[in-house]
Formats: C-alpha cells, sequence, structure tokens
DNA sequence: CCGTCGAGCTAAACCGAGTTAGCAACGACT
DNA sequence: AGTCGTTGCTAACTCGGTTTAGCTCGACGG
C-alpha cells in the first residue's frame, strides 16, 4: 500500500549533487553555505520534477521539531463550543503550518496523561489543554514541551502556564449594561444570584459573570430584583426558574440568564404564560450559542469567542513567554438581536 | 525547554546490555530470539525505572508506521455535528492505540489536497475524509495510504473507496412509520417533497430521505397531504414554510420536517399560530440535534449517529477492504420524545 | 614558486529506534 | 578430538533527513 517516496538522496542522484547540497538548498541556507547559482536552481528544478517531499519523520528525529501541536479537551461533543474551538485552534496551527493532534480526556486525569504522553512521544511542539467549562485543574508535571490552559485555571499559583480565558467579568457588565441602556431597573437573573457567590459549583464562569452584573448595576445603584441559582444550566432549569418567577407575580422587567439554555427555558416559560419576548419581558443571556439566532425574537447575548479562544491558545504555544502575556483575558462580544427592548 | 528524553541506549546501558538485546525485548520479541528470562526481566525493570518512552519518530522513521491517523472535514464548526464524529473518531483511533490529525479544508480542494499532504508527509496510517452534509466528492489520487470516506460519495464510480453513510432511506421510513403508528394519514412534509426529485441541490440525504418517506408512505397507500420544498434548512425556512402550511387553512395533522431545524421553526409557527404539540400537530423530524431533546415538548427524531459514523470510519481504515465492507450504512435510530400523539 | 584565502561543494557523523546476520560458549554425539 | 546444534546475545546496517567539519580548486599576493 505505502509506495516508496521520493527521497532527498534520490533528488540529488538526479540533480548530480550531493545530499547535503540537496538539503541545503531545499531548506534556504544554499546562500548562507555558498551554493552558487545553477545548482540551486537545479536542485529546486528536480525536486519539484520529482514532487520531492520531505519525509517528516526524518525531521523531527534529527531537529526535535515536529510542525505538529496538542489539543487536548476534557469534552469534545458538547454543541459547538468545542467545534468553534478546535477550528480556532485549527487556524492557529495553520497559521504557522503546524498540524493539530486532538484528545480527550473525558475529565480523566489518567486518560490525559497517556493523552500527554502519546503526544510528546511524537514530539509535539506544544500542547494546549483545554475545558469547555472554566474551572480550575492541576498543572500536568514534566512535560518538557510548551503548555498553554485554555478556559482553564491552573491549582496551584506557583505554576508557571500561561493561561488563555473569557473575560466573564467584563461579559457580565456588557449584559447588565445592554439591560440598563434600554431603560431597564428591574432586573431578574435566571441560574444564579442574586447575592455574590449564590452560583453553581465549580463554575468560575457563573462566578465571573455574577460578578460583573453586580459590579455594572452597582454603578447604576441598583441590585437585581430577584436571583434564582439552578444546579444545571439546562433549558428545563432555565423554564423551572422562570415559571417560578412568573407565577411569584412579576409581569414584566428584565430576565438575565447565566446562558442560552437558560433562555430558551426562559423563552418557553414567558411563551407558555402568555407573555411576550420582547414586549413584556426583555431577555439577554451569554455564550451566542448557535440557537441564540434561532430563537424569535433572536436572542440578544455575550458570545464566548470560543474561535478566538483556540487560535490564540495555539499561538501563545509559540509565543515567548513573557510576564504579560501569561494570563490572557478574551473580550467578550455582545450580539444585539431582538430580545431586549424599552420597559 | 525540551529536556533530555531517556532513550534506548540509555536503558541499554543501565542494564549492562546491548541496544539489540534491550530493543528485542521491548518490543517482546524477546522469547522469539531467545533472551533469557533473567535478562528480560532486568531490561524491563529498568525501562520501567528510568520511565523509557520509545521516540515516535524513529519508530516511524524505521517502520513507516506512525499510529496516526489523519481527519479531514469539510466544516468542523458546524453544531455537534461536526463534535460528535470527532469524538466518534477519537474513540476508533484510541480503540487501536492510535493518534489523531485533524484537519478542516472549508470545501477548498486545495486546502484538502494540502492537508492530506501534511499527513502523508508525517506518515499518517489513514486518512478519513468527511464532510458534515452527505454529497459526493472526487477521491483524491496518489495518497498511498488507506482512504475512507465518510458521509461523502465518491463521484467517480470505478474509484475504489470505502464509504460509511448513515442510513438515510431508513430513517425516511422510520420517521413515516412513527407517524403512520399514531394513526396519522394527513402528513405534511416541510423542507423537501412532496414528489420524489423536490429535494434542495447537493443533498443526498433530502434525497434519500424523501424517498425512504414516500416509500413507506406507499405501503399503507398514502402520499403526502402536501410538501414544501426549502432551499435551505433552517429555522427560518421551517417556520415559512409551516406558516404558509398553516395559512393554507390546515389546522391539524402531522408535520415531518427534514431536519431538526426546520422543526424548531416549525414549532415556532405552531405556537404563534395558537395550535399546540402534539395535541394539534404532530411533528417528526431527522438528526437528534441537542435541539430536539430541549423543545417543549420534546421533539422526536431519527438521529443521525455521528459518534458510530466517526468511529467505524476510522476503524474501517484499519479493516482489510472487502467487497462488503466497501459501502458501510449506519442505522440511524428513532428517538421517541413527546411529539408525536394520535390525530 | 609557495602560501593564503575564499568560493563551492561534500564526506561523515548524527538523531533513536528496528532488523539481519552471525559470533561465542557450551554440551552432546560420533 | 572433532563436529554439530543450541542457547544467548551483539555488531552493524537501515530508515531519511540535518549539520559539522573539512576538502579541493583557483586566484592572488609576496
Amino acid at each position: 500500500m505505502h509506495q516508496k517516496r521520493v527521497t532527498l538522496a534520490d533528488v540529488a542522484k538526479a540533480a548530480g549533487v550531493s545530499r547535503t547540497t540537496a538539503s541545503l538548498v531545499l531548506s534556504d541556507r544554499g546562500d548562507e553555505l555558498r551554493i552558487s547559482e545553477p545548482v540551486q536552481h537545479r536542485v529546486r528544478q528536480v525536486a519539484a520534477e520529482l514532487a520531492y517531499r520531505p519525509n517528516a519523520a526524518s525531521q523531527v528525529l534529527r531537529t526535535g521539531l515536529s510542525r505538529t501541536f496538542g489539543f487536548i479537551s476534557d469534552t469534545v461533543a458538547t454543541s459547538q463550543l468545542a467545534g468553534d474551538m478546535i477550528k480556532g485552534a485549527l487556524e492557529g496551527a495553520r497559521r504557522h503550518d503546524h498540524m493539530l493532534f486532538i484528545g480527550e480526556s473525558e475529565g480523566s486525569e489518567d486518560e490525559q496523561a497517556r493523552l500527554i504522553q502519546a503526544m510528546v512521544d511524537r514530539q509535539v511542539d506544544g500542547i494546549v489543554i483545554a475545558s469547555m467549562f472554566t474551572r480550575e485543574r492541576p498543572v500536568p508535571r514534566g512535560v518538557g514541551r510548551p503548555l498553554v490552559f485554555l478556559n482553564t485555571v491552573p491549582a496551584e499559583d506557583h505554576a508557571q502556564v500561561p493561561v488563555v480565558i473569557p473575560d466573564e467579568i467584563g461579559a457580565g457588565r456588557a449584559a447588565a449594561r445592554a439591560l440598563l441602556d434600554a431603560g431597564h431597573r428591574e432586573i431578574h437573573l435566571i441560574g444564579a444570584g442574586p447575592a455574590l457567590g449564590d452560583v453553581p459549583p465549580l463554575t468560575i464562569a457563573g462566578q465571573e459573570r455574577l460578578e460583573g452584573i453586580l459590579r455594572e448595576l452597582d454603578g447604576a445603584g441598583l441590585e437585581p430584583a430577584s436571583g434564582r441559582r439552578c444546579s444545571i444550566w439546562l433549558p428545563e432549569d432555565g423554564w423551572q426558574a422562570t415559571t417560578a418567577l412568573l407565577q411569584s407575580g412579576v409581569t414584566g422587567g428584565a430576565i438575565l440568564c447565566f446562558n442560552d439554555r437558560l433562555a430558551l427555558g426562559a423563552y418557553q416559560a414567558i411563551q407558555e404564560a402568555g407573555f411576550r419576548v420582547p414586549q413584556d419581558f426583555s431577555v439577554v443571556s451569554f455564550d451566542d450559542h448557535q440557537l441564540a439566532s434561532w430563537l424569535r425574537p433572536g436572542l440578544t447575548t455575550v458570545a464566548l469567542p470560543h474561535y478566538e479562544l483556540g487560535r490564540r491558545a495555539v499561538e501563545a504555544l509559540l509565543a515567548p513567554a513573557q510576564a504579560d502575556t501569561r494570563f490572557e483575558r478574551v473580550p467578550m462580544p455582545l450580539r444585539a438581536r431582538g430580545s431586549i427592548a424599552a420597559p
């Protein structure tokens, strides 16, 4: 099946030069080592004619560089979250002419260690450790290659790992600001709150979104009108929390959901109770799940920049690790659609 | 940055044997070549103590096998479609102790050729060419490695490529059957139909789903009550088609959507018109998008087995290509939820 | 006429494994 | 004593590149 490839020796022979010369020319060191123009030209021509492609394994063995990165995430499947992140990572790799190994640890440290091992065995030039949900993770030791944490914060503070995470606090502020700007004063939280600390366990995102929201409201001299914490952030939970809110006698105002899936549940509860978005309730949320553009009216949401996150994480592998790039916060842009109106 | 790895030579030296002996022992050919038990034990022990790991680049160079597959898709980002497919591919690779390169061609033949080239340079043991939407594609020539088409049909009939695709005809039958079994006789199609050939261009899936539906209805002596072809299958299109259907005076029956996003639009149109699912309209669809379980009521849909597709495609790379495995149709299971009731 | 210098190229070592051919030591058998 | 066979191991080559050190040749200066 594996037909014979054209090797450097074949090129050298056909061009009537030594392997050394061929190698120098093809790696653009010909001028540096004084190979004459005619010879360079001939080597290049022959290489092109024979469709020569260097054997990467051989280059890796000699140079220790594989032009390959690794990308390990805890989950790959969860919606387009991962898809866009991987897409960004691929773009980052492509820009530097690298390939990308993908691995999925399913949250298991053992599996992650196995993947790191397999990638290091293959001499990857760096590994991104990604999480689909912002959280703390121990830093793998002794990898011996550049490492970047994506959407993940190192558990030990002494650990020297560059980190790329979304600016969730800024996102919280942006979501609150969007409602304030529309004139809302009565803002109900779905998913967490109303007080700082009322967040589901282990989610840094929830914590920081809430912090941003409270800060922005505080700047306007406000507090949330109410807040309902949900242990999981699925549509069903949003539906329940919103239904409870409506049953408490609220007939209008603004609803700030902690993610788009909760917002879907909120839409459903609002519609089933006979209210309308945005006439009765303005809704804003986080993530910019595909769903957000499919709802009627379109859901205004603060986007998780998955693509950017993936791309920057990979590119951070190559960047010289300076102090100021150790902790990169990627802004989360507001996607304004039709779910916010004046009260 | 790259600290020195332990090599086979280090192990051999520490164990007081030759590199040959160490190599034989560690590749389990010790018995075959009569290395004594004590020596084998010592070598293994030393290897473990030094945490020896073979350099994959070196093995690749020597053996030509990389324990690595390539997975090239036209799009990675589109929802969890790709995510689950990649997840399945990862599982397939993991089972055979392989790693997985991911690449995205964005539909460009040039980019795909570049990716194939880069993967072949790295001596991958096989490449899966995947499409997120079933369609015809030319077969890349001269790859020299095992190739499998996933969700993709070779454009040239003479091309010898194993193909893994979902059983869309069976899916069409299953969707129609689900409605017939509930007692429905009046079945409206959203997305394609009512006659064979009324499908959006370039989608094999649409064609085959329709074929399956028509066959199953025909078996019950029926034809679709109506059919509306949509050029794209987004929620907006489903909403428009369903709104048109309702405005034509239909007040109940069954709606068969060609995918879940169309079904979301149908749900929205039905609810906005004051009807209810499933009391007034039963809805069934295809794909089993995450969305399907989030709708109220849950959407009954025929699942695209993305995970299975990904896994089987990768495993097909290793399977000896027999005639009967050349064209693998993966069944699409019905996911019954709450959107179907008796008329 | 010899020494020096630079231009232009190459032999050979090297990366870290896998693999082939064969050697040394020892006992058994003729 | 010589031959043979077996056991137990290793020297040396190979994969396909990169890199170092150095060779050859002609021009030029003294």
